[in-house]
DNA sequence: TAAAGTAATGTTATATAATAACGTTTAGGT
DNA sequence: ACCTAAACGTTATTATATAACATTACTTTA
């Protein structure tokens, strides 16, 4: 089982989780020969930025902040676009939102884990999981190809201070 | 286990589906000592007419044209919503539509079987995957309060006549 | 190096999905 | 008949996503 919940849901230098990111994201795109322009990669920072997905219209604005000039939609869909056929990133239907990928080469899919009280996702990659729906499935003889699994409740910490802390935003 | 996916996914006598659906959908109000006027009736008899989830706006059209008169996006999202909060329908995130569930009294949180050929979804209610998620969110000190899972693939008809069939729409 | 080709980006418009805010109607209860 | 609360209507707006086409920039090869 991989898992970045540790991570994203404790205090860490998460200069290392962007670094990671972003050398993670130069290899795959080298293997796959695809181009990583600055644009794409603006906008892969920008999902980075915390463990919270954020929508496309976030990025939009602070994208044109960043660049200093308009940006359209398209344009930053396009970029999530790329990143998501890499596996670099994950749209979180439920939410509307995206958020950056812990290990885009894993084989497994993955659960994400949403904080309804920080808002914080982690995504948890697991074998038995994956063994379990895929034989659920075969029993409705169902053939699989792929699967999106979002699970709602409260991270460590949020959980610890059930009444006192309040949702984290930026 | 519970599933409808041997009815959703063959030819079936959708007429009981539907009854059964009202049925419960009585029983349910009766219980909760809620209301169920006619547009809220009629909408899920709009979502029940087939096991294809619906958009909101499609519900529109329909209950405009059955209704004869103008029938603004508020009115479906409130009997989307007064279902809804009664577990009678499902929202499917990724898909942005709605579904009727079949057994909404099931103590699990339910699977979604969603065939990517003919569009139809089953819904599989699973003891062991609620507990295997249960676990695998305790390993992450995660308190799970609810789940949205999506699973992808083709049904046993698509899969059967891969090449043959197409998409059904109504 | 000029021309052609292709990948990336820009631009404008529009489609699709959802909700906010407030006014009106209507169905019981007294 | 009158009051109240729930349901519904209405208008406007916000949020999310894509279509279609123009332009730029980079590459490659004649």
């Amino acid at each position: 089982m991989m898992s970045n919940a540790r991570t994203a849901y404790h205090i860490h230098d998460h200069e290392r989780c962007i670094n990671a990111a972003l050398q993670l994201t130069r290899d795959i795109c080298q293997k796959n020969k695809v181009n990583l322009t600055p644009t794409k990669e603006q906008v892969l920072k920008l999902i980075w930025q915390s463990h919270r997905p954020i929508g496309a219209y976030q990025i939009q604005d602070q994208l044109a902040r960043i660049s200093r000039k308009a940006v359209a939609p398209p344009t930053v869909y396009r970029a999530l676009q790329f990143l998501t056929k890499l596996g670099l990133i994950h749209k979180i239907p439920s939410l509307n939102s995206f958020i950056g990928c812990p290990f885009p080469n894993s084989p497994q899919s993955n659960l994400f884990l949403i904080c309804e009280k920080c808002g914080n996702v982690a995504e948890v990659s697991c074998r038995n999981v994956d063994y379990l729906l895929q034989k659920t499935c075969e029993n409705a003889n169902f053939n699989l190809n792929s699967k999106n699994i979002e699970l709602f409740g409260l991270c460590v910490l949020c959980n610890e201070s059930k009444s006192t802390q309040k949702l984290a935003i930026d």
